[in-house]
DNA sequence: GTTAGCAGTTACCTAAAGGTAAGCACTTAC
DNA sequence: GTAAGTGCTTACCTTTAGGTAACTGCTAAC
């Protein structure tokens, strides 16, 4: 026999489910969140977001930045001036994103210390 | 001139940055979430896990739970009896991404609604 | 004795992500 | 006049993730 408290668990687990896929669609590869995190303490020109997203390529920062331009993520802002500056700036719906960004950065900081504390153990 | 703030802030979000870069290292993909999410209802055995899990194959399940087991996500339990059975379990490492885990389903519930009004207007 | 379910594995393939390196059109600084 | 920076783009290549489909060895049910 089943449980009605199980079936609706399981019932709760399965939207949860298809919105955790859906989010995960748009949000898929290595460097969007990254990207909205860099941009989350002040907009910022090309060359400065590739130096601070460490590791990420020009080509693969255009791209991605094209691609979030039309999702709705960031703007790309042209200053006429010479030589020309570009800046890019969060739309309010990134700053949604913002309790995701949130959980992600504690766990990866705990994360980070429970292999940090790993390591050690290993090499004692 | 640089504000004190400025640089604080800019301080902050490096840290941040790097965190979120390292919680997406291991989070990497389309299932891992996903399966995490279909296991914190309760364990679950291979085929279910498939079936709760829309659009996995079969080959692509099992080479993320033995990697998510080498990382220490989940349990594999088999149990003694005809057929074997095997079960997959969340660790207490799994259960510390509850926080991941809510933030991710809140904002694609709310994606998912934003989407939908949108392709309600260009239809009407 | 054949079908169906469980828990996968294997081989093969495609598409996408990502990396390297070069270049372009412009400008400022030395 | 040449080197260096800005904001990219292009061409080319490698790697990886992911998908399809078939198959295995086991058992239970019809």
């Amino acid at each position: 026999m089943v449980k009605l408290q199980t079936i609706s668990a399981e019932w709760e687990a399965c939207t949860a489910l298809s919105a955790v896929q859906d989010a995960l669609y748009v949000l898929n590869g290595k460097w969007k969140l990254p990207i909205i995190v860099a941009l989350s303490s002040g907009n910022k020109r090309f060359n400065e977001l590739q130096k601070t997203v460490k590791g990420i390529a020009a080509k693969v920062l255009s791209h991605e930045l094209k691609e979030m331009e039309l999702n709705g993520f960031v703007i790309r802002r042209v200053h006429n001036t010479t030589p020309i500056a570009v800046e890019y700036e969060l739309t309010d719906y990134s700053n949604t994103l913002g309790n995701v960004v949130d959980a992600l950065r504690e766990w990866g900081t705990m994360h980070r210390e429970k292999i940090r504390s790993q390591l050690k153990k290993e090499v004692v």
